[in-house]
DNA sequence: CCATTTTTTTAGGCGTGTCTAATTTTTTTA
DNA sequence: TAAAAAAATTAGACACGCCTAAAAAAATGG
């Protein structure tokens, strides 16, 4: 006989993804999620969506009616977040950690944040040293659920006259990497964006406390940064 | 249509616990593994386990015959030992870099060694130092399949005039840390066992090139070490 | 506003990995 | 060595998460 005091509701892989994906397209319409859409996002046949939405509407994880779409509950929209901290985390320790390319870590994290422990993830983070972007330039949702809602942009497309942090470097390529160093710049550095060249998008930022530097383009759209 | 040029066997997480399970039974025993003694390692019925033996054996990764229990072909045996050496790594990350304690790592572990990556295990190691044992003791493949066979013992256990080196700590108590800190004794240091007390089993060791010191059994088989 | 198209649901099926009940095979022992 | 006990297998079932085919509902537009 099993007994469990506590009962944590413990989600499969898939009934996590959907929650996840909902949440996604929930945040792009801002409206109820047809069927249809989630269909098309996992690439699986719509009858397969019907069934698992009217589980999870027994879960109480989301509000299903017929023809009309789904929307998450306030718990569900509490796990989907859930969901998309660990990956994220899971993205940063790939990359920052183990150094894997930006580009790899998606499909990795994606069976990653299936693990189920929020102590793993807690410590993790408190190892990373409670990042607050991927290295995609998405926002780390905190423990509580809380995601900023900005996500960060590439220096490339910023403000002059704004004031950034750099969070991330979306091209590892260790030429790139050596040439940051010698600027000085690295996670955490951060700039000021004082002019833009029309003619080849490249820029001219203060690093720092240092001196000003004048930046290409392809550099300047490499480097994540957040308004700070 | 799905194309795979490259065709690499993707087994499912019970698929692979079963070949672990097997592994382990045939090197306590050294003969092939009954049907029943698998059921009693994953607290299931008998018939569950005929069924997934005879699609293990569809696939070459055992040899069954009716009612003479499993051996592990070549192939089989290669790909548990994949999975022990993924939990090993798993476990001696959680305890080394995250601070798990060692008793809290196995459950964690078990989720951990499916996720389906030898380049994330590779980077892991190598992140570790290529560890040759986990934190319980035991050795660690390496990326060949290698394993050695010698379980780290723990140095109450070990013989007077022995070399050992300290692979791991059997008790993460903070106390004990601290003590073994001002012992100058972590993982790595090696040590030479020159005296045991028959009357309470306490030590004499000298401690790496530093002097000797006495340590109690409760210390003694508190520490992993191996032959040095 | 009614017909056509598109979207969604219902109905029924399938492989995975488990189960129980019943049967068969193997082992033990009297 | 034959009967009893133990171990293993077969047979049939079920939840999960997907499928196809067909029906129903909603949206579109002439």
């Amino acid at each position: 006989m099993k007994l469990s005091l506590i009962f944590v509701e413990v989600l499969s892989a898939a009934e996590e993804n959907y929650l996840k994906a909902i949440l996604k397209l929930e945040l792009e319409h801002k409206v109820s999620v047809p069927t249809g859409a989630l269909a098309h996002a996992f690439g699986i046949q719509a009858p397969s969506v019907t069934d698992m939405v009217k589980k999870l509407a027994l879960k109480k994880l989301l509000k299903y009616e017929k023809s009309k779409g789904v929307r998450l509950t306030d718990k569900g929209k509490k796990l989907a977040i859930a969901i998309i901290r660990k990956h994220r985390i899971w993205e940063t320790f790939l990359v920052q950690t183990l150094e894997f390319g930006w580009e790899e870590v998606h499909e990795l994290a994606e069976q990653l944040e299936h693990v189920h422990s929020e102590k793993l993830i807690d410590k993790l983070e408190a190892f990373l040293g409670f990042p607050r972007f991927d290295p995609h330039g998405d926002p780390i949702p905190d423990k509580k659920g809380t995601i900023v809602s900005a996500k960060a942009i590439v220096l490339g497309a910023a403000k002059v006259g704004g004031n950034y942090k750099v969070i991330g470097i979306s091209d590892d390529s260790t030429e790139l990497l050596h040439y940051l160093n010698k600027l000085h710049v690295k996670l955490g550095t951060k700039l000021l964006l004082q002019s833009r060249e029309a003619f080849d998008g490249s820029l001219v930022i203060k690093i720092g406390s240092r001196g000003t530097e004048s930046i290409s383009a392809i550099v300047a759209n490499s480097l994540l940064v957040v308004e700070d």
